[in-house]
DNA sequence: GAGAATTAAATTGTGCACAATTAATTTTAT
DNA sequence: ATAAAATTAATTGTGCACAATTTAATTCTC
């Protein structure tokens, strides 16, 4: 088997789906001002609160060449508060503002919708993230 | 449930893996000096020898506004020859330079070495490119 | 067959991603 | 205590992605 077929691979599919999922995403966070990968910061932090720029790089797998210009865009827009920590000056908090936290109560029903437009039933579902999982501790953070 | 919750998402692991196993392809690539996405034309091309930008938009789901710049990067490399169509002055064809077709020797070994990293069995790989495919033909081409 | 509608690429502008480097601070090992 | 090493963000530069628009060519419709 011709193994550099497109059709062969494995990588191609999970890069062009998500991309494609990204795109089912665009219109639902387009509604709250958001990107995808704010989207996911904003996930973070409606969890965490306060979490300090390597935490978030660590978690969404990004670097701060990333996340710099990304949290100032959020910043702009009131989402969230950049501050120097006092004890180590080195770290940069991230901090959900109150308009951040709000938000939370609109991006509610987007899961719902999003699972909805994949039509995948409960177990295709929960099998696949156990896989992109399994997959993911293995290549993340290398 | 918490579906706002990094954890219980599909969505985002999906895009975290495919990032991080493009970050694998990368040195392994890099001595090719091609990108992923190049390497993806790069696949087609090594099959079909001549496309349209249209018809690799398709199949690897990007537009003219990514395919247009990345083609011309490409060119540069000598890596494909652009051409307007004679019959149809609309349509660009893309066809394979010598040097681009001599590149597919050194490719061959990539699909195996990416195996190897991702260190999943036979059978896990083939369920994952069988339920990444179904998902693609849901949720591609909108 | 002229004008409208459609199609294919290119262009413009914004926002990721990420490598590589830099700057500032903190930790550590002498 | 201080020089070296390590850590954290920020910066710089390149290359995707993609929405929106533009340009040019073709097809359709009357």
């Amino acid at each position: 088997m011709n193994m550099l077929k497109l059709e062969n691979q494995v990588c191609f599919p999970l890069y062009a789906a998500s991309r494609q999922i990204t795109a089912l995403y665009r219109p639902l966070l387009e509604e709250l001002d958001l990107t995808y990968p704010q989207y996911l910061v904003m996930m973070v932090l409606w969890e965490h609160s306060v979490m300090t720029v390597k935490e978030l790089g660590e978690l969404l797998y990004l670097d701060s060449g990333t996340l710099t210009p990304l949290l100032k865009r959020m910043e702009e827009k009131g989402l969230v508060k950049r501050t120097r920590d006092e004890q180590d000056e080195r770290v940069v908090n991230i901090a959900l503002s109150a308009a951040g936290r709000k938000l939370e109560k609109s991006a509610e029903k987007i899961p719902a919708q999003l699972a909805c437009e994949m039509d995948m039933n409960e177990k295709e579902l929960k099998q696949l993230r156990a896989t992109l999982h399994k997959l993911l501790q293995k290549v993340g953070h290398i």
